[in-house]
DNA sequence: ACCTGAACACCGTTCAAGT
DNA sequence: ACCTGAACACCGTTCAAGT
């Protein structure tokens, strides 16, 4: 009963699955609108019935990527309510995970594929979103007297940019192999993000 | 006398030099062979007798953008060699700068579109240079006490990481106005990079 | 050895036409 | 309103041919 829903039906949906699927399958440079369309059964043009451009469903991609994002943090901080420390830790690995999970959902999310954001409100609402939740933490650590008093938002940025740089320096292979073969890339996240909260 | 030295001379520094130029003016989706072959003189195929595909003349501009690299953060800690602390900042600085002045340049050198770095030895040998550069200032700011003793390989990818992760960040527009309304992203990395040695 | 031009498969986008 | 198919400009890559 689920078999072919669209051709008429949520083919707008469908469109953005079959990216997804097409990013983790082939990566971000295997992505065209034409293999999309095609994958999810429909002509090469039908796609412009449901988006304005190629960044368009790109846009919706990147909303959906960092919707899942949002939830997969949300689930890992959760279970620590009460221990500002353990969701800043248990925040930093998920977003590890995340990416290494996702790798090419998460490279489309930071690599400046999408040219103008701004133009894409859901995109900047989920983004917002997923900052917010971070400064949250951050400030419930700093409440807790884990983190140094400052604005939070200046240190939330801090402290994200900190995972997101190991992150991303390892997705690229910038980490030399000195490194990685005596520390995971979990491994080294946490120890950075434990001498945040060591001063 | 410098005028059409080419035809029969030194394309293939040519076509690297066209690349970074195309780079520069229309960023990293404007970037095809094509373009880069005419805007050099010669027909669309003629990069191919000097680079085996477009992958192959990405890894030469990547890793002459990576040389270009190496040498500004050269030469800025070079004037402090004597304060590890101040080359630590010089150098955040230098790099939080390299990305703003040359936006595409580091956008193309760290958002994946290089896909197996480890085929080209100079690409490798360039980012290799740069992050033993790092790890010298790490270990200089370790044996004056001005950050914690840890291997400095590992502190290297927590320091690198963290002025990577909020450049990064900035340049992909990821930075709430609530913060860059406030504070300049030089600001920013000075502030993270204060925090590693207040302790 | 280095470069050209035709050829091919693939791509994003537009548009007239169909339902 | 939603989808198709032809068309166009652009792209990466190959190859026979020229110098």
């Amino acid at each position: 009963m689920p078999a072919k829903k669209y051709h008429h039906g949520d083919l707008k949906n469908a469109l953005i699955q079959a990216g997804i699927e097409i990013l983790a399958k082939e990566g971000v440079s295997g992505l065209s609108l034409r293999k999309v369309a095609s994958r999810a059964g429909v002509s090469h043009s039908a796609p412009y019935s449901h988006f304005k451009d190629k960044q368009s469903l790109i846009a919706a991609i990147t909303t959906e990527s960092f919707r899942q994002l949002y939830e997969e943090l949300r689930e890992a901080i959760a279970p620590f309510s009460s221990d500002p420390k353990k969701q800043l830790t248990a925040g930093a690995l998920a977003y590890a995970q995340f990416a290494l999970d996702h790798t090419d959902m998460f490279k489309i999310m930071f690599s400046g594929v999408l040219e103008k954001e701004k133009d894409y409100p859901a995109y900047v609402e989920a983004t917002r979103q997923t900052f917010g939740q971070v400064v949250q933490v951050i400030q419930a650590c700093q409440d807790a007297g884990v983190l140094r008093p400052a604005p939070p938002e200046v240190m939330a940025v801090s402290v994200w940019g900190q995972v997101h740089g190991i992150v991303s320096l390892a997705l690229e292979g910038q980490i030399s192999h000195t490194v990685l073969d005596r520390h995971s890339v979990r491994e080294l996240v946490s120890l950075a993000v434990d001498q945040f909260t060591a001063a």
